[in-house]
DNA sequence: AGAACCGTATTATTCGAGTAATACAGTTTA
DNA sequence: TAAACTGTATTACTCGAATAATACGGTTCT
């Protein structure tokens, strides 16, 4: 069963996309597999606290997506092979550094200073 | 003259606080300096494409900060002391640094994943 | 078979971001 | 002095995110 213990609600960005991209990580990083059941729309929205709709959104992009499967009456299975994985995977890195380098330039860092500073807060 | 040549709008977060964060980055990369001109509102949103109560939210609020001054009827200024900058400075740094590094473990990289990583993208 | 789930769909409502169109008073500058 | 700017304020509107309350039909399990 895929856990939702290590989300938390931050706001900035819609929560159904917040979702989607807590998804993405954790299968990239492990800890969600291929065939892992999902936790029901209703059962995912008390849990944190959100409206079901909100859920079903996330479920239904992630599903157009091909990274997760479902069928109507029954449970939401996570669906990934290698390939869906590696495709996420480098967007995702991709995408964050890209970020974090843009701003870091932004602000007048180098690229000594910007490795000195994910070590230092990397505990 | 303050410029917003570098600036382009993104979406996923509201407009008036990308300008709030692209003028933070600029004033800690020293891109914007104390006593600088603002453009106006008008011309700003102009500019922009987008509505010059947009522009006058994040001008307002930036205000709030301490960063800039405004006088009715007269050109914005740039007020920044170098108090106010290393404060800015150390908010923006440690939180983009943190959210990186977060987005990173979820991702189960390590330490050396991550470094090297930035590495690779800062051309 | 029947209860208890499940995914899916619909309609109405709230709320904030952003737009749009003005208006007014103060400053700058020719 | 008068035109051309400036910041500031107000009201009404659109639009998407999220809520809320249901409803329907399929699956699972006892």
């Amino acid at each position: 069963m895929v856990s939702f213990d290590a989300f938390t609600i931050e706001d900035g960005s819609p929560i159904y996309l917040q979702i989607i991209l807590y998804v993405k990580r954790c299968i990239i990083g492990g800890t969600i597999a291929d065939g892992d059941e999902l936790p029901s729309r209703r059962v995912l929205s008390a849990l944190l606290g959100v409206n079901p709709n909100t859920i079903q959104k996330a479920y239904r992009m992630l599903e157009e997506e091909g990274l997760i499967q479902s069928h109507s009456g029954a449970k939401s299975y996570v669906a990934t092979d290698a390939a869906a994985i590696a495709r996420i995977r480098a967007q995702l890195l991709e995408n964050d550094a890209l970020n974090i380098i843009n701003s870091m330039k932004q602000m007048g860092l180098t690229r000594e200073d910007a490795l000195a500073l994910i070590e230092k807060y990397w505990e």
